[in-house]
DNA sequence: TATTTTTTTGATCAAATGGACAATTATTTA
DNA sequence: TAAATAATTGTCCATTTGATCAAAAAAATA
């Protein structure tokens, strides 16, 4: 097994990257790209070390494959936003989207994060990619809204970095946030999270 | 030299142990506490491995006293922020200080988002100790504002935390901003996000 | 200046770790 | 079922890296 070409995958080769995807995502979000190590990832699923290194060339390939499925997923939600829909309402709902996502995504947002933070090594290309295409379009539907009058004038990139930054928050410093709010109710923050967020959103879109 | 009495510090010790903090402040915010090499930190100060270690113990130790004193700097503004001024103006100075903040702090942001993204590993205590007491009077000082009908009610503590998220995400994420900004004017990048930032929070601190 | 103390460094070590490989075992296919 | 292919693993290796230490150099002190 050379080349795996995607057609040609057997059935214990997808199950078995699979598990492997799913254990580096776990020891990655936790110890980063440097600090977990081939063995951590191989017990964490159950296999070998040179069992996984049969599956991926390298711990870098393994890292890459975990980060790019993960984009993908990271970008969907802001492609859900309609032109058809109430400005407010599709904006609202992308913010919810976002905040379920750092609720039930958390390690994929940390590692996300945390390969952002020292320099998007392997990401750039899709940084500057299908990324920018996703948020370019966004951005000029919100400014046709603002022109229509239809949401308050804000910069729509600002706006934007201002919904994943507050969003990811809860994901990516959960630790603080869990440890300034007296380690309350994992639930009962996120209900709190998404009212306060939902107020704010609309109390500053809904004003000349 | 075995114990360093702060009293008792050498002209050289000083200025080493300055300038070791100072580059692994650098390394460490670039590659993280596991990704940073002694090696590299010697080479970025200039000195030896084994000179670098008769400074300090370890690099645990190295990067703990990096993050200790950058702790103590990344709460003072919160502090700042005063029951005699009027509420408002307060909250949007303070929010003004953390982004330049991030402008001009970069890599001590970095570090800091780091070390909580990964756990707190060495800050656990400094969190739930004096940054937990410096956010809950301020905390008790909003609601106060709140009660006396000074700024609009909301939640105290995910206002924090939303300022905090917002003014950092300029630095933790600064390679996201720029490439999605098309590489945009640094200063130009920050005066933007100034101004979205002071009109966001104003809106929402002002309504009913 | 002589003596003591501090600082610096070259050489070296042990542990951790990514990866290679041949031999073995399991699975698929003809 | 036999042959071929795929999957698994024990063993080993080379490199990296945090840390040690004794000897040398520099600085401070008496």
């Amino acid at each position: 097994m050379k080349e795996i070409t995607q057609t040609k995958q057997t059935r214990i080769q997808r199950e078995k990257r699979l598990l492997i995807q799913n254990a580096a995502l776990e020891v990655f979000s936790e110890f980063g790209l440097r600090g977990a190590t081939l063995d951590k990832i191989a017990k964490t699923c159950g296999l070998t070390k040179p069992n996984i290194l049969y599956y991926y060339a390298s711990k870098d390939e393994i890292y890459t494959e975990v980060l790019k499925s993960l984009l993908e997923e990271w970008i969907r939600p802001l492609k859900d936003i309609s032109e058809q829909g109430d400005p407010l309402t599709e904006i609202l709902q992308y913010v919810q989207k976002k905040l379920i996502m750092s609720k039930t995504k958390k390690q994929e947002s940390k590692l996300f994060a945390t390969e952002i933070l020292h320099g998007a090594p392997l990401t750039q290309n899709i940084l500057a990619g299908s990324l920018k295409e996703a948020v370019d379009e966004k951005v000029k539907l919100f400014d046709k809204w603002i022109s229509e009058e239809k949401i308050a004038p804000v910069d729509p990139y600002h706006l934007i970095f201002s919904i994943w930054s507050m969003t990811q928050h809860y994901a990516d410093f959960d630790i603080q946030v869990h440890s300034l709010l007296n380690h309350k109710n994992h639930a009962t923050i996120f209900k709190d999270a998404e009212h306060f967020l939902l107020t704010f959103f609309s109390r500053c879109l809904t004003r000349d």
